[in-house]
DNA sequence: TTGTATGCGTTATCAT
DNA sequence: ATGATAACGCATACAA
């Protein structure tokens, strides 16, 4: 099952010359004689000769592999589909870079403050932390020695490279759609804890209507569920003044509460519109199709995967902080009111 | 941005002894004094040293890293929510067994045959495959010599371990339960290339068909798309021998050809039965929730997390092949048939 | 109880 | 053009 596998010193001995000539040829280091260049492949194939990653490792302090983090675990982030598009461009650019991937899920309950096995050891070249995780978790491993990198999330305090979709300008976007089509009193959804995503996307929400003197009709909620969320919905649009849209930090959340919503007789849009955040695949499946913000996810692994090969051939380069552009995604989960304070955009006013 | 990391040298430097001692005391050989122990320990602290994994790989032949192979890519598999809960507990296990995960998607169409690197340069200790893929892949893996595992895959001649459910005995069980509905002629769909868990479902439902005389009326249809697969369903309800239930090969393929049907006014499952396989988490969200074989992943991942340690820490154990069983999940798609050439099993009948 | 010495497989420097 | 050799960090056999 085991029998150890060749190693330098064969090839040399099969190739009937020195290690260092195996070494010189296979790294195209020194001129070799193509004779010998010959002799040396040749062994190598016949031995089905691989060079150890172990040993090349502990010489040059290469590990040629990529600690790619997630919180809280891998196969949480992976069931979300939204990831899973960023992940492939990822692996492909990074596997043609010749490097490997090692994945691991962080979860805070279980580790505590313990680092990861595989960046304690040094198993990895450069570590990539993707999704919303704790603040604390994202400094405590800025301050490792490594490459590191923030795929889709950031934190504040900036000395670390980090990539991001501008969901405050896109929130802004849809704001001013919103009110376009001629909302006045709008309320965001998004959850209670801490994630970097949902609060640029909110802060870009309350910019907006800030700008839009729309303040006092308008604000952002914190909720635990998306029952909760619903509750306050059934609760808004009822009354003299009420609230004609709805906006979420994501698809799940939108598509979740358009499902919830209809189960109650609440219809959507006439009753009221909801928009969502990602435009994950099933934001076109969902009755009505939601309108949302789509992110370029493509552009987002693939520069991800730039960046952190670049750190890792320079660490001495400066902090490199990457801004995806988001585009609104109009589909029919708004509906265009009739608003009296305001001549509406039509096509046609164009003319 | 890379002081490099101390090395054991630096700690047994800051605790005035030998690099044995402290290797000794880090793993626990040989009795060295509490006095000792206390300053090594001290000294790794203060100096946040960690063992380098190249050090220990090249020394101990262990990398301590156990590759997971996905074809042909990561994403692909973890967009499946099926795998997503399998991948969730061998990461647990393993994670707690103090391994590392790599995971590496396995491109056919651009490595042709070459071997992943991660396998070639002995980068990790065994390997699982994982999710349908050529049997010649397979094959060329089983020969690397490396602990191998199939997970949720096999291969004819078995010479690897392997974790499997029992798709053979569960479409027979699926069968009986639609010939006890009163179905008799049934077709069975499924993907034109070769997948282990496809044909032995196939051939479960083939048996079951058989043995209870309905060969002339079912049989096993092998489609490109869904849309293939309705038109067949289509063009065989109707007539004057029609087929009245449709087994699928997995929930996917199920829910798809639902919606289809749906779409051409078809009703489920008045005009026709559905049944699914997998028992993923949208199969109770179609209309009408699927009728399924539910297969326990949780078991599926936790075994095969054994399995491979096992046969890491034992590489000359008998080959080791494990089915684990599924069982019918009842919902909705499945119509009761008033059958004249049979009693009908009622529970009634029982008495 | 602890230290010395060796070798794991590789790359790189320096001879030849 | 090629070879001898040191060094990387660690675990272990053996010596003290």
């Amino acid at each position: 099952m085991t029998p150890s596998p060749p190693s330098i010193k064969d090839v040399a001995k099969a190739a009937n010359c020195s290690i260092a000539t195996v070494s010189c040829v296979l790294n195209n280091r020194g001129r070799i004689g193509k004779a010998t260049q010959k002799r040396v492949r040749d062994a190598c194939k016949k031995l089905k000769y691989f060079p150890s990653s172990a040993g090349r490792s502990l010489r040059s302090s290469k590990t040629e592999t990529i600690g790619i983090i997630f919180y809280p675990s891998c196969a949480d982030i992976f069931r979300n589909i939204f990831y899973s598009e960023i992940m492939e461009c990822l692996e492909n650019q990074l596997t043609k870079a010749n490097y490997n991937l090692l994945r691991a899920g962080y979860d805070i309950s279980t580790r505590k403050q313990e680092l990861l096995k595989c960046i304690r050891e040094g198993c990895v070249d450069g570590v990539i932390l993707m999704g919303g995780c704790p603040d604390d978790f994202k400094h405590k491993l800025s301050e490792v020695p490594l490459p590191f990198l923030l795929l889709d999330t950031d934190i504040s305090s900036g000395t670390v490279d980090s990539i991001t979709s501008d969901g405050f300008r896109a929130m802004i976007d849809m704001v001013e759609y919103l009110h376009g089509k001629g909302h006045r009193r709008m309320v965001m959804f998004r959850h209670r804890y801490d994630n970097f995503n949902e609060t640029s996307r909110c802060m870009g929400f309350e910019a907006a209507t800030r700008q839009l003197g729309l303040e006092g009709g308008c604000e952002v909620l914190k909720v635990e569920t998306n029952d909760e969320a619903c509750s306050e919905i059934i609760q808004r649009i009822s009354g003299s003044n009420p609230v004609t849209a709805v906006a979420t930090v994501n698809d799940d959340m939108a598509a979740d509460i358009l499902r919830k919503l209809l189960a109650k007789g609440i219809r959507v849009p006439e009753q009221v519109s909801i928009t969502g955040y990602d435009d994950t695949e099933f934001s076109h499946d969902t009755h009505p199709p939601l309108t949302t913000v789509g992110i370029d996810r493509k552009t987002m692994g693939a520069e991800g995967a730039k960046a952190i090969l670049r750190r890792i051939n320079d660490p001495s380069l400066p902090i490199h902080k990457l801004t995806i552009a988001s585009e609104l995604v109009e589909r029919e989960s708004v509906r265009e009111l009739v608003d009296p304070d305001k001549p509406r955009f039509h096509e046609n006013t164009q003319c």
